[in-house]
DNA sequence: CGCAATTCAATTGCGCACAATCTAATTACG
DNA sequence: CGTAATTAGATTGTGCGCAATTGAATTGCG
């Protein structure tokens, strides 16, 4: 698989390649999702809310739009998904004083402590997924760099 | 970043690794949806039903379900997509004669034109990813055996 | 044969995704 | 200062994605 192959010829396989990565990526997220989801049912979460969750975890009091950022989603997303988050008592969301244009998102303390729960949660996917630590990091780094040069010629 | 890690410290980390793949899964798949959307727009196809014609003009006059398996989608998803690819005259939907259970989507020749058009845009994208033959293959490999284990899980 | 279990597709309901549009607040500029 | 341009978030409309239910056709088993 590693020789050279005449101009001529991979233009075609180039194309089936790229066919296959095309499956291969829309299967494996999806795969991800449901693999996630039972999981997740426990803690109320569906799979995007677990992500924005994630990102709170890390860094609570965020601005939409910085979330948004995160996870490459617009407010059309965020702003009925967190409304779900806020009805859960996960979240609160309330305008920033300094600039009233901002909503800031923060945990309430039962979106806090949701976190332990979580930790549980991923741990189990660990298993799940089971594959060694150095194929995950270079899948993670392999995807990052596909992202990056997609997003850039955008 | 090969180097061996004591068990007690991988733990926090194997977990971290874990999370950042959540991210970069989910981010290249909808990257991946953004970059193809606009390439597609002409064609009048979305993403899961470029997909959808893929299959078929890979294998022509399939039944719902054998679509279904190949892209891991249910009948949920594909009945109204499939309506809407029939209303765009792309495909055809008969019930089969030995088995009236099963709707065969088939080719219309406006759909089987399409896949010259469609083979730019594959090529598109084969620079819009911008990634060697190996590397993509590398990753079309690590995805597919990803989603293997997930699967088997279930 | 006859009835139960299975299979396939469609439908319903909910939750993303995202483009397009809208409103309100802030910033930039003459 | 005041108007234009920008920015943040919400809303609307379309199209997935999937669980659960339904209904029709087929298969399996006694």
């Amino acid at each position: 698989m590693k020789e050279k192959v005449p101009a001529a010829a991979s233009q075609g396989f180039e194309i089936k390649l790229n066919t296959q990565l095309c499956f291969a990526i829309y299967g494996a997220a999806h795969a991800f999702t449901r693999t996630y989801k039972p999981l997740l049912e426990p803690l109320g979460l569906t799979y995007p809310q677990y992500l924005v969750m994630i990102a709170l975890w890390e860094d609570d009091d965020q601005p939409v739009k910085a979330i948004g950022d995160r996870l490459g989603l617009d407010s059309g997303t965020l702003s009925p998904l967190l409304k779900r988050l806020e009805q859960s008592g996960l979240v609160l969301r309330k305008r920033d004083r300094d600039d009233e244009r901002l909503v800031r998102i923060s945990l309430t303390e039962k979106g806090s402590d949701l976190r332990l729960q979580a930790l549980d949660v991923t741990e189990a996917i660990g298993k799940a997924i089971g594959c060694g630590l150095e194929e995950a990091a270079a899948l993670r780094d392999a995807l990052i760099s596909l992202r990056e040069r997609m997003d850039d010629r955008d």
